[in-house]
RNA sequence: GCAGGGGUUCCCGAGUGGUCAAAGGGGGCGGACUCAAGAUCCGCUGUCAAGCGCUUCGCAGGUUCGAAUCCUGCCCCCUGCACCA
């Protein structure tokens, strides 16, 4: 056989799996299914590291199912709709379809020559009508169930360019673009109405696997909080301001309300007095800014009395009505009602505008509240309320009570706030699905029949530098169309759909891509989503959006009859970012490009140091797929990317880890190609060879069941190799041995890196490509009590000759000339008697306080007078063992109790052995006795146990 | 501020009461092979007085016969959310 060349097997054998159709798969309920997914990437241009981590991941996992017998469903697409290929076509004076199909092409082909095993007849692209048309057809149904609402927004407005711009392109108020101030604009948006579902994504969140920081920022973003809304009448006014709070128990204290400046009330209280000027101002101020400049602002509370008193309402007694610049319309009612003595905010606000602060809650039961010159923000024990029936409740009661007399009095109910909005899913944009709507003078905005589908985006625009706008609103031949309902001419909608609505249920149309008459097959979409998909796979980036959005579609579409299913994700993970060395700035604390290697630093001018970071364009750092593919092959790399990290974790891209896991490859091709060509007849190590093979393939299952790809490569590509390479050191293993290690072998071989894999399993003979290969896994996993025993002697023999290396330094330094001799003193017949009594009255819950030295007395070797006390010491050393060491019965494993059981012969292995052990140590020879049978050398013979023999040079 | 995750040996990173001076990899050192280099293989890689020694898993305490692992407090890093009432 030849070196090992993965450019030649790595194209022969992707072009196998294809020809055989290896990976296509169909529903077939009579196997268990596996649906392994990973997040489609955005076809910006090339792969990229992140990328090829993930998927080789993915398919690893899904070539593991695979192999075990599971009907795997593992799909690849496109979400290929987006700003960055409209942005492109401006660049370059194209049109962003034709942009975004060169990408596409480009990262098929990379996709490709990593050998992912995917089923291309399901690939699909969001930005092909096949797909959106979809889109719109459930945009539709969602229409027909209610879900979807028009109303007008906010939305941050560019003048100079015309146009709506995300929340991302508007950078300290100003436009990316122009820089030209942004302001608020109210317009007529599109929304999904989420919220509806937003207590089941909250509560589900408990049935799935995702990781616990996933779920937490969910949790964190659905923000379900449980509290009342509460009326407060105005003084001389039929108004009524409502708040919200989480802590209706602190009601007796309320000294003032405070309204968002945005608050409609605020105008009707304050128009026409003195207090207009300085209202106006704040909301102003209020108005003007962005968002991420009002966090920074906020620092510095602000509010303005409006003039006017409200009346709490358990109380009757009049407070002040103020607005403040730190309320958000947004959230709960935008109003607030302000407890200075129990919330550290009010309290501040109350200190400025020196309002009174009242204490009604206490820390402790039955005790005044103490004075601490802060706001008590825990739960306690009513106090103060002047009001009978309430002093005294704590938590939860409390809240109970006061909510209660409220409804009583009509004034105010329990209720629940989400901190969750409806998904505003309109976008001023070209490049994104055309919402299905027509604008009728005489009908109002009505929806595209279903006939009608796909209302396409036309493709004869061109896209140029200068342009802004939504080119989609100018183009004349898409806008004019007949109102579906009178037929008079209207006007089609020209705001398209956020792209994350796109991704939200393409993993249900991967059940059935290919179907043109519904978006997907109930049966089919029922089948592969059982229980959701088994394995997702992507970077955490997508944890709230992506995610929610994609949770509440399943949940909408089961709702609309389209699925069973309930849950889209069963397991997640979300693989850890690829970092590479960057230079860095320990003083500033800044990481800079890497062109500044080895220079000072621009800001404080001290020498640049190194450190690893994400993997960016800014830093430079950034390592080709390609590259690396062309010089070590698509094996290597995937290998590198499996073992250089648990898929959680971040790895540290290095340039010399890639090297060594190049040379591993080599290594596994040159045993393997040893292990083909070995004709031997005789096999010394045959046994333990194949008791090693049982034993690596159950823990790499295990391994490879729990998506524990580093650990599972760490036995397929390192300890198989080391094993392999052990037995030949140790008198190597017949031509049939061989044979069935590398059929045990070859296939654990498989998931990381398939191409070697296929090329060995062939030249080992087999017929069948391992791609098409079922084997049966869960059963083979076990090892019998033979291997248990073959296994214990080899390891120990290895640490026989572990333990002579380390005490050959200090016999180097009692003995004069060269050490050529090793004497080896293993334990006396009544020590090995002893243990093995020991292990066996262990097993049997003996009680070694209470009758450990009883059971002493009773044996043979405690009734001579020079030994006991030998016998003592060492019965101490098994079953208690010293200060840090417990008894060697309690640390003792499975294969060295399994020894000691046996009364194992430790003389007659290492005589057996004895050239191993005198060429391992180079040295002449090897004597091994039982101690008091021969000389005691160095004193040895008296600290000899079981397995740990004593051990002297000479 | 809140929530989640972290801090392990030169570096990365496993490790959740005793079998732990702590897997594996990287790096470094030494050896074999070689004219040499590379590749490959073997060994070493906390410390010393070489032992059932001593010190080490962010810092300080505590629980325990015994702590990297459990508890308490503190410091630092990352991620997300954020005057959310």
């Amino acid at each position: 056989m030849t070196d090992y060349d993965p450019t030649t097997i790595e194209a022969k054998w992707q072009s196998a799996w294809n020809d055989a159709k290896a990976f296509e798969s169909e529903v077939d309920s009579s196997r268990p299914k596996f649906y392994c997914l990973e997040m489609f990437p955005y076809p910006s241009g090339q792969m990229h590291m992140g990328h090829v981590r993930n998927y080789s991941i993915g398919d690893s996992m899904a070539r593991f199912r695979r192999l075990a017998g599971y009907n795997v469903l593992y799909p690849m697409g496109y979400d290929s709709f987006g700003m960055p290929a409209e942005n492109a076509a401006k660049k370059i004076g194209g049109h962003p379809h034709d942009v975004t199909w060169s990408n596409i092409e480009s990262i098929r082909a990379d996709l490709n020559r990593m050998g992912f095993s995917y089923d291309w007849r399901r690939e699909l692209a969001t930005s092909d009508s096949t797909y959106y048309r979809w889109n719109q057809w459930i945009f539709l149904k969602f229409h027909e169930m209610g879900l979807v609402e028009r109303r007008t927004a906010p939305v941050n407005w560019c003048d100079p360019c015309d146009t709506v711009l995300a929340n991302e392109q508007v950078k300290n108020n100003r436009c990316w673009r122009c820089a030209g101030e942004v302001r608020q604009k109210d317009m007529a948006q599109w929304f999904l109405k989420m919220t509806e579902y937003a207590d089941e994504l909250l509560d589900e969140l408990e049935h799935i696997s995702f990781p616990e920081n996933v779920k937490a920022m969910q949790r964190n973003w659905i923000g379900r909080s449980h509290g009342a809304e509460i009326h407060f009448p105005i003084v001389d006014s039929d108004d009524v301001i409502k708040a919200f709070t989480t802590r209706p128990d602190t009601i007796f204290g309320v000294t003032f309300v405070t309204l968002a400046p945005e608050h409609p009330l605020c105008n009707a209280l304050v128009s026409g007095t003195e207090f207009e000027s300085d209202f106006r101002e704040l909301a102003d101020e209020c108005a003007r800014i962005s968002e991420f400049d009002r966090i920074n602002m906020l620092r510095d509370k602000k509010g303005v009395f409006l003039g006017r008193y409200a009346t709490n309402p358990l109380t009757g007694e009049k407070v002040p009505i103020y607005a403040g610049n730190f309320v958000v319309a947004s959230y709960g009612t935008g109003a607030v009602m302000a407890v200075p003595g129990h919330d550290q905010r009010d309290h501040e606000f109350a200190k400025k505008y020196e309002i009174p602060i009242l204490q009604v809650l206490s820390e402790d039961e039955g005790k005044d509240p103490k004075v601490t010159g802060r706001a008590f923000e825990g739960l306690g024990w009513m106090v103060n309320s002047g009001q009978p029936g309430f002093d005294g409740l704590y938590g939860d009661d409390a809240k109970a009570a006061v909510i209660n007399a409220l409804e009583g009095e009509g004034m105010g109910t329990g209720t629940v706030q989400y901190r969750l909005k409806d998904w505003l899913l309109s976008r001023q944009r070209f490049w994104g699905t055309p919402i299905p709507f027509i604008h009728c003078r005489s009908c109002g905005v009505i929806p595209v029949p279903e006939a009608n589908l796909p209302v396409e985006l036309p493709l004869d625009v061109v896209f140029t530098e200068g342009e802004s706008g939504n080119p989609l609103a100018n183009h004349d031949g898409f806008v004019n169309t007949n109102c579906p309902s009178c037929g008079a001419a209207a006007k089609r909608e020209t705001d398209t759909m956020d792209t994350f609505y796109d991704s939200s249920w393409y993993f249900l149309r991967f059940a059935d891509a290919l179907n043109d008459s519904a978006p997907f097959d109930k049966k089919s979409a029922d089948y592969w989503l059982e229980n959701g998909v088994d394995l997702y796979i992507g970077g955490i980036e997508h944890a709230v959006m992506h995610l929610l959005y994609a949770r509440f579609f399943t949940k909408a579409l089961r709702d609309a009859g389209l699925n069973d299913v309930s849950e889209p994700f069963s397991q997640l993970v979300c693989q850890g970012m690829v970092n590479a060395p960057t230079p860095f700035c320990a003083d500033c604390n800044v990481e800079h490009h890497v062109d500044l290697e080895g220079q000072k630093c621009p800001t404080c001018g001290g020498l640049l140091g190194s450190r690893s970071a994400k993997m960016s364009k800014s830093l430079g750092n950034t390592v080709s797929p390609e590259i690396m593919i062309e010089k070590y092959g698509a094996d290597t790399v995937r290998l590198f990317i499996l073992f250089g990290a648990n898929p959680e974790a971040g790895m540290d891209w290095s340039d010399s880890a890639i090297d060594s896991n190049y040379r591993q490859m080599r290594a596994i091709h040159s045993a393997l190609v040893q292990g083909i060509e070995n004709d031997s007849k005789l096999g010394t190590m045959d046994e333990w060879l194949l008791a090693r093979a049982r034993q690596s393939r159950s823990s790499w299952i295990d391994s490879m069941s729990n998506v524990g790809l580093r650990d599972g490569v760490m036995i397929s590509h390192f300890e198989m190799v080391a094993d392999w390479q052990w037995a030949q050191r140790r008198g190597g293993v017949s031509a049939s041995a061989s044979r069935e290690y590398l059929t045990s072998w070859i296939p654990m071989l498989y998931p990381a890196t398939p191409h070697l894999a296929e090329e060995m399993w062939k030249g080992l003979g087999m017929d069948t490509m391992l791609a098409l290969t079922v084997l049966d896994l869960e059963n083979s996993k076990g090892v019998s009590s033979r291997d248990v025993i073959v296994l214990g002697q080899e390891e120990y023999l290895r640490r026989v000759i572990d333990r002579a290396r380390s005490v050959r330094e200090l016999a180097e330094r009692h003995t004069e000339g060269d050490l050529s001799a090793v004497i080896i003193q293993t334990a006396q017949h009544w020590k090995v008697k002893l243990a093995s009594q020991a292990i066996q009255m262990h097993d049997e819950n003996f009680d070694f306080k209470e009758g450990g030295n009883k059971f002493l007395q009773t044996q043979q070797c405690f009734q001579d007078e020079e030994t006991k006390g030998d016998v003592m010491q060492f019965w101490r050393a098994i079953v208690v063992g010293q200060k840090k060491r417990r008894g060697r019965i309690h640390t003792w494993g499975e294969q060295e109790r399994a020894l000691v059981s046996s009364e194992y012969n430790e003389v007659d292995f290492l005589l057996d052995n004895a050239e191993f052990i005198v060429a391992a140590l180079e040295i002449e020879d090897v004597e091994v006795y039982r101690a008091g049978t021969g000389e005691d050398v160095a004193g040895k013979a008296r600290s000899s146990i079981p397995l740990e023999p004593g051990i002297a040079w000479r």
